[in-house]
DNA sequence: CTTGGTGATTTAGACGATTCAATTGGGCGC
DNA sequence: GCGCCCAATTGAATCGTCTAAATCACCAAG
């Protein structure tokens, strides 16, 4: 009743395991008739190799590790699917884990991925210096840091998030607006950091231009409707006239609360998200995004780790970086005065 | 270099390679004192567990595969963290897997699954009836079918499909809609059959009402904007007044594609999705959707699972069935006539 | 009829953790 | 001082697969 092994395999046909083994790994050498013998065992038993088995053996295994911030965020999902489409080209297989941005999660899943002695992990850290990912990093698990620039000592595959702040932060000044909001998650997260970092440095550049920062916690649509009604709420003199949300699904959220509050998009208050998701083009008022190459990115990324994991000892570590773009819709699409 | 195995810890700290077993699986019989010195060497060490030795040991694995249709799919997702909330609890991991409504895929996935020996897997299937899959089963993996109902042999958890189709279509009818469209994914498809034929139900029952059914392989933002595309450009004689879309990214995508065309949601289209993802209600115009309990479901199959696992021989295949509601928002809430 | 060679198959260890029966050592009672 | 018992520890077998080395069978050449 119990899965079959190789060794009933072999009784069954008549041969020793080590000839199941060679009919499974190198058929060619197998004679074809015991070759047929054994095929047809294996199919009348209903074997099915045991990876446990095969990964101790071998010493390592066929999965790579994919831990993203939020599985729900569109962007991460084609970041996956980019990932996984080369993996299958290896003959790998993902493992895509969600840490929330929770690092406590994220710590669980690194332990599980570890344990189970992955290829190489693919991460978009909470936070790329938590002496975990170190300590990981140095027992020998390849990583590789994506949507996120590595210093040294790792690969890393990333989008230039000052560039995107700055594009998003120059369209805005150019559009006339005078009071702007920056709304991210964690100023922590590095990305965030960034992109702030970014429309901070041409709103410095600008004259008469002031930039006011909101911190949520969380960046999802929920948090961006909460952030909305609050912005909405401030005095119209002082209320900012546009704001650049570090990522699409905040931006919708809070496209949701100026409709609510009867703020009027983009007369009132200009919107300008990032990720350039599908929803993104599809909302209330279309919304002008700052797009990044997503699959892109995880399709690089898994070429490094396969990259790493091949070439051993001769490789080096690379941080590839691409370049994000503004697409602008309807949500700014408006000249003040 | 390599990672070390218990039996450098246990060189290391002085004592048999069973006492470092003992100390990591039953501390509470290894003296203190040496308790103490193999942690020591442990963390010393750097020494991390072979979850595949482990598994080859014990003989079961202590992961679970869930595959769905679609990861980008937010009623997915949030499945896949009901599943994955419930596995946490019971030292499981989950492997997420995606289809992408490709039975290739499916195929391949579950393969991968099998070849690991995952305790069990939670599936939506793209075809419940697919030898391969009843085959696994046989084989032994047990499989809980999840928003899809098992006939017999098998766990189930559910939604009505039929009644959420019978309550988009009644709230249609009444609100005086005549021509009513239905758009959905492979006909194929359980789900998008059951949510038809309920849809067809009513309005078989209702007087002078036509049902004009139009089907897409893809269930995507994309393709329902290219549908609504179709739909609006029909003569507004024959055009349908509402639409029922079986899921809320078609949804979201015809929504688009009216406003596009310049027909007004809800007084020239009414349009009532499924899911009722977040997008939904921050959506241009929110969307009437029968929403499904997603988390409840993953928790739900989730439980089932381990049911089956732990309790063996004396399990009893049961299939739950949840209740969809209709959530009516704007899109829908216009009175015909 | 023996020797050599070739191609096909078998044998025998790993791989790392777990478990259980077997052993050791120390303390205590008599 | 002897024996006994219990706690602590050890040693060996096991899980399923892979691989390198060893063996086997068979045939051709000498």
């Amino acid at each position: 009743m119990a899965t079959p092994s190789i060794k009933e395999v072999a009784h069954r046909a008549g041969v020793s395991v080590g000839t199941v083994s060679n009919v499974l790994n190198r058929p060619w050498i197998v004679a074809p008739a015991t070759r047929q013998r054994v095929q047809d065992s294996i199919s009348a038993l209903g074997f099915v190799r045991n990876e446990a088995a095969r990964h101790l053996r071998a010493g390592k295994s066929r999965t790579v590790g994919l831990v993203v911030l939020d599985v729900a965020n569109p962007f991460f999902t084609d970041l996956a699917e980019g990932a996984e489409a080369l993996a299958y080209e290896h003959d790998t297989v993902v493992m895509l884990c969600n840490s929330k941005t929770d690092p406590v999660r994220e710590g669980h899943h690194l332990d599980q991925l570890e344990q189970q002695r992955v290829l190489g992990i693919l991460i978009t850290p909470f936070d790329s210096n938590d002496p975990r990912l170190t300590a990981l990093v140095d027992r020998g698990t390849p990583v590789v840091l994506v949507d996120r620039t590595a210093d040294r000592g790792l690969c890393s595959v990333s989008v230039d998030d000052q560039l995107g702040g700055r594009l998003a932060g120059n369209h805005l000044i150019e559009s006339g607006h005078r009071r702007i909001a920056f709304i991210g998650g964690p100023f922590s997260m590095q990305q965030v950091a960034d992109r702030m970092a970014g429309i901070k440095t041409v709103v410095g550049q600008a004259d008469h231009v002031d930039l006011q920062e909101f911190e949520v916690d969380v960046t999802g649509v929920v948090e961006g409707r909460a952030i909305g009604e609050k912005v909405a709420a401030m005095p119209a003199k002082s209320r900012p006239t546009a704001a650049f949300l570090a990522n699409d699904l905040l931006a919708l959220g809070f496209l949701q609360a100026m409709a609510v509050a009867g703020l009027r998009v983009p007369r009132d208050m200009a919107i300008v998200g990032y990720d350039d998701i599908d929803f993104a083009r599809a909302a209330a008022v279309p919304l002008s995004s700052v797009r990044q190459p997503a699959e892109l990115l995880g399709r690089s990324a898994m070429e490094l780790l396969q990259e790493e994991v091949e070439a051993a000892e001769r490789h080096r570590h690379r941080q590839v970086i691409f370049q994000p773009d503004l697409i602008v819709r309807e949500s700014s699409d408006f000249k003040r005065r």
